[in-house]
DNA sequence: CAGTATCCTTTACGATACTG
DNA sequence: CAGTATCGTAAAGGATACTG
């Protein structure tokens, strides 16, 4: 086993690791920050680039993220205002961490989804 | 950006990709996975490496990571019984590449904390 | 444009009791 | 031991309307 707490400590919340993972592993977290791969983007581009995240939950996560340091929020005055996002040299350096994983289900996806079938196919019988 | 799609397909439901990643980055399954690394394991060996998951919610993440088949589950007959799950090839696989996130997470738990003070001081004043 | 505010539904989860 | 069943709570998320 890694050198790491999978359990979490009873007296002060979580061990820390998980801290960290939690926000990671969040359903939208690995997305937004694959959305800022190339570069700065506005608000209304990281929506489009996701596609089915609402306002609220994009705002929310951005904020989260924010928080965590991964994500630098620029607002550029104006009007219509503008707001970029970017990666913070910390949150390239998750990303790289993450990006293995997502380059792993491209290429799995086939065999989780066939996985998947003949799981669901015993269950109908038994 | 990768040669993945962010955005999810409208017509047949998620995107295989985000459909793996949304199991993949769920609360448990790493740590599930995390606690089957050096070989089979019971059901509440599981458990205890874990700590704070109930009974319940360990049983769902588990036949839901023996449904995407990245878990084995091996019932021992006698009384009373022993259930092992153990990782698959697949899993031992994808495990590898959730790793390099858990070890990037044990070594910038301390900066991820430090950016959260900062975040939340600034935040205190507005 | 980039949010905020509100409401409402869905999902995740914990606790507890029970069983082969 | 390894579940299943049931209940109740809390968090996540979608939809919509509104604003500097």
């Amino acid at each position: 086993m890694l050198p790491i707490t999978v359990q979490a400590e009873e007296e002060s919340g979580l061990c820390p690791v998980r801290a960290i993972l939690v926000t990671v592993t969040g359903k939208w977290s690995s997305l937004i920050l694959l959305a800022l791969e190339d570069g700065p983007q506005r608000f209304s581009a990281i929506k489009r680039l996701i596609g089915d995240i609402s306002q609220r939950v994009l705002t929310e996560n951005l904020r989260a993220l924010e928080r965590d340091g991964y994500v630098r929020r620029e607002v550029v005055p104006g009007s219509p205002i503008e707001v970029r996002y970017q990666l913070t040299p910390m949150g390239g350096d998750l990303l790289s961490r993450i990006i293995p994983l997502v380059t792993w289900a491209t290429n799995h996806h086939a065999a989780v989804q066939a996985a998947r079938n003949r799981y669901d196919a015993d269950e109908r019988v038994s």
